[in-house]
DNA sequence: CGAGCGATTGATCATAATCAAGCGATGTGG
DNA sequence: CCACATCGCTTGATTATGATCAATCGCTCG
């Protein structure tokens, strides 16, 4: 697999080889693995480093006192947790692994670096952070506005646009390890009507999925059900102007 | 009324007089005034500016094709408006004055000068766009997880924070000049479902609220009824080791 | 004075939660 | 290798929460 930080970094601005050399070299720790329910870090606690998704799917999750638990965010490889994160002292949020997750520790000083050494590079970090802020803002709009039916459609729309990103998704199809209980916690109904949502998509001839394969046969209907427009991902090269010519 | 800016930011870390007058200074242009319910800017826009509100309430809203509308957030006295949204071309959101409003527009490159001279100011703008991604986050679990009535509490104990943050909070007391339309769409409740949980809310002695007089009898009693932790708002000055030692 | 807006109330309807049970696949220990 | 437990998915029945529709009232403003 390409590096899926890069792919997704090139949305937004064309890299020069040596910010790409730059970004390969980012990470000089050995990976880490996690097993599927997992922590990576656990709400109170102080972040050391920022963290690079490599494979597998993690998620931002908050738990109430009484177990309700949300899930905030998914982090797909190439998602790097929390740039500025080492600003505030204590993690207000936990973050788990759903699948089984390999990731790399990222230490402070890196980014410094970065930040004296490539502007271009910076920028598109920080794209990157808005983008999250973006779709954390949609998320929002999702679960105040929308119905169980366009949550659900939505929401399955933003996965498959941000795995294209990372040339994660081919003619529809992609890989969704996710079970219906992690669903219901992130479109913030239950899980039976979860089910019975997923199979009136079904048979709507929406999505199909077995097992983890998941398939949009027509991504424009799914889009209209879900009142899906992509504009938030700001992928279209907003940082077009700044491109590196090599 | 005192800069509400910097009483917000010294709730991060102690700032120098030298930083404290910057802060002043930050925007030379006259104050600008919009009426309730008019746009500062709207979604699709190029924005130029970074917007400081002076005095009233704005929020952030997007709309759906449909006409629903959610409020994605409340921008009070003292709010700075995405620091670094100039790094992203057009706007994916609204911004519109709940009240009428005072605010004034600085250009980027003042925003360059104090990164290059007051570090540690810029490090308290840095924390200052990481509560507003917080409570984003916070508000994800309010939608998907609370009840009407959790949401409410919830919200209310949040405003309540955030000006007495910028001391506009007394004793219980504050200003509230929402409508009942507005909480239902920040909420994603239907207004009459908001007008009946307000009368839930006030037969049970926890909030007292006539036109825009909102009192607050017993701040820990709300607290628990809307499962209301104040970390995720990092008041808790944990920017100290920074501090300016005048 | 009439229009418009926000708040309020009642009645009815729709959406989604909860409770309960069963199924199939997987994995584990005796 | 089988018995058993667990987990995720599925289905049905019932209940609860909140939406919608409709009407009224008070207030402000032109």
């Amino acid at each position: 697999m390409q590096n899926a930080l890069l792919l997704k970094y090139e949305k937004f601005v064309r890299l020069s080889a040596a910010e790409r050399a730059a970004l390969m070299a980012l990470t000089p720790g050995a990976k880490k693995r996690l097993r599927a329910k997992e922590d990576i870090v656990r709400e109170g606690a102080a972040p050391q480093f920022v963290y690079l998704i490599v494979s597998g799917w993690a998620c931002r999750y908050k738990t109430l006192e009484d177990g309700r638990r949300q899930i905030i965010a998914f982090l797909l490889p190439g998602d790097l947790c929390d740039l500025n994160a080492l600003v505030l002292r204590t993690m207000d949020h936990s973050i788990g692994a759903l699948t089984d997750v390999e990731y790399v520790e990222a230490p402070k000083k890196v980014f410094d670096q970065i930040a004296a050494e490539y502007p271009r590079l910076m920028q598109a970090m920080i794209w990157d952070g808005l983008v999250s802020a973006s779709i954390q803002r949609e998320w929002t709009v999702n679960l105040g506005q929308r119905t169980a039916s366009e949550r659900m459609a939505h929401l399955f729309c933003e996965i498959y646009h941000r795995l294209q990103a990372i040339e994660m998704a081919h003619d529809g199809r992609i890989i969704l390890p996710l079970t219906q209980i992690d669903l219901a916690d992130t479109v913030g109904i239950s899980a039976v009507h979860v089910n019975r949502i997923l199979q009136d998509l079904r048979a709507r001839g929406l999505i199909q999925w077995r097992n983890a394969d998941f398939f949009i046969p027509d991504l424009q209907a799914l889009m209209r059900v879900g009142l899906f427009n992509p504009n938030y991902l700001h992928f279209d090269r907003e940082g077009a102007h700044l491109d590196a010519n090599e």
